[in-house]
Formats: structure tokens, sequence, C-alpha cells
DNA sequence: GCTCCTCACATACACCAATC
DNA sequence: GATTGGTGTATGTGAGGAGC
């Protein structure tokens, strides 16, 4: 309507006569969608238990789960993003780049993605997440078995393709079907591959991580995070009381 | 300082055509 | 016939600014 104004197409815009308040949508996160560790581990299985298509693609959702990457984000995964991948213990990735559907009208390129910058990041900012020893062991296992290449990506199509959402998606009901009970499966329980991310911040808030922390491993603000996770923070007060016990006890000489 | 609003960006779903 | 990749569209996400 605006554009139209602005081409002298519409006289006024007609909609700003029109006098309305936009219903209250809920901004926390849905606890329901949440996996807890046991049945996370279940849904991976899952998804490793579809044959070989299945083992190519559990990584792709384990870092969803465990390094709390968007889709996008692991879509455009490259080998060398894998700063640290040590034998055990915690390993660590950079992200640099993302690759969302924009559609070949949208894009640069001409194609249905660009390659880019992280979401609502600069040009050339990273984003450091560490790797969860399982994580590590998956990926290690995940490179040997389909022998990526360096500066190739980590997570491929069946048929060598560009990951899409048609493939993780489809991948994914099956592995809901699979994986989780009758009752879990109606549930709105990891409906879509990006309540693994959740989970993950979730899980993080949980343990205890500083909220600055956890927002600045999953790429978001504080603000958000603690908008959309409130629910998650919840119930940690006797945690909470006893860490500052701890932190202002007198210091025995 | 908080809430609301706007806008840009990203994801999920359903469908279609091409390919295996 | 099944699978895969591409597309349009609806909806969700997140940042930042205006206004109270």
């Amino acid at each position: 309507m605006e554009y139209a104004c602005e081409q002298r197409l519409l006289p006024v815009n007609p909609l700003t006569l029109i006098k309305w308040t936009r219903p209250r949508v809920a901004q926390t996160l849905d606890l329901r969608v949440v996996a807890n560790p046991d049945q996370a581990r279940r849904l991976l299985d899952g998804v490793r238990s579809q044959g070989k298509r299945g083992e190519r693609m559990v990584a792709f959702f384990a870092v969803l789960y465990y390094a709390a990457l968007r889709p996008e984000e692991a879509v455009d995964l490259r080998r060398e993003a894998l700063v640290s991948l040590p034998d055990d213990g915690w390993g660590e990735m950079r992200l640099t780049h993302a690759e969302p559907r924009s559609g070949s009208r949208w894009t640069d390129s001409g194609k249905p993605r660009d390659r880019q910058p992280l979401k609502h990041r600069a040009p050339g900012e990273t984003r450091s997440v560490p790797i969860h020893p399982e994580l590590v062991t998956l990926l290690r296992h995940h490179i040997k078995e389909f022998n990526i290449p360096a500066g190739g990506r980590l997570f491929v199509g069946p048929r060598g393709g560009i990951m899409t959402d048609r493939t993780y998606l489809g991948a994914w009901r099956k592995a809901r079907e699979k994986a989780l009970t009758p009752r879990e499966a109606a549930s709105p329980l990891a409906e879509t591959p990006y309540a693994l991310r959740h989970a993950a911040v979730s899980t993080w808030l949980g343990a205890g991580v500083p909220p600055a922390q956890v927002a600045e491993w999953a790429g978001h603000s504080v603000a958000v995070l603690l908008r959309v996770y409130a629910k998650c923070v919840a119930g940690q007060e006797e945690d909470a009381k006893r860490r500052i016990s701890e932190a202002t006890r007198p210091k025995s000489p």
C-alpha cells in the first residue's frame, strides 16, 4: 500500500484508516516442543536407522541439537569451520556464513540460495560455538565415513546436492515415527528440526550456563533469550541462592 | 524502562516437475 | 513409482526504534 502511494496509484494508504490492535501472541517457548536428552538421542537414532541416507543425515540433526545451529547455518557448515575436534573432550566450531533459501527471484546470484553473513550480523562477523564431546565423536565419524574434503560442505543431499528443507523434513518425520512413543508423536514434541535448537538452548540454561554466554553461543541477544526461554530458567532459585551464599561466604584465613 | 510496532530475515509446508 | 530439488506462500523469529 505504501509503495502504491509512492507510485501515485493510491491517494492514501487505506490501512492507516483502520483502527485495530494486534492480538497478543505467546512469545515464550512452548516447553512441550523441547526434547529432553533421552528423547533427543532416540530421535537421532531414529534418523540413523534410515539406512545410508539416515547415517548421512544424523550429524546434520546433531549439530542442531548439540550446538544449537539454525538449519540455514548447518546447511552451509564447512569442514574448516570445525577449528577443534580433539580425540576426547570438547571441540570448537566457528561459524562465518549461512545459506538460507530466499527463492531465485530474491537472490543476487539467481539461485534459490545465497551464501551470506550470519543472521542479523555484519559481513565478517563470526560466532564461536563449543562442540559437545558426543558431537565431536559424531562429526569425526561423519568426516571419515563420507570422506568430506577440505572446503567441502559437511552435509549434502542424498545425491550430493544441497541439503534442502524438503530432504531433512522428510527424514525428520520418519525419525519421529520410529523413535517416539505414539503419545509423544501425537504431541508437539520436536515437531520440527528447529525444536532441536530450542532443546540445546534450554539444556544450556538448565545446566546453569550464564544467559549472556548462552546468547553468544546461540547467536541472538540476551533480551530475546530471556523473553523466549524465560520458562527454562524458572525453578533455579534454590540453586542461585546456594551459589550466592557460596560466593559471599567469608574466606577462612 | 517497558511495551508496542515495524521491518527484514528465516523456516515450514504443500505442491509440481524432473530425475532415478 | 519413489525420490529429490525447486518454488510460492504462510508463519515464525529477531533487532531496533518510537512512544508512553
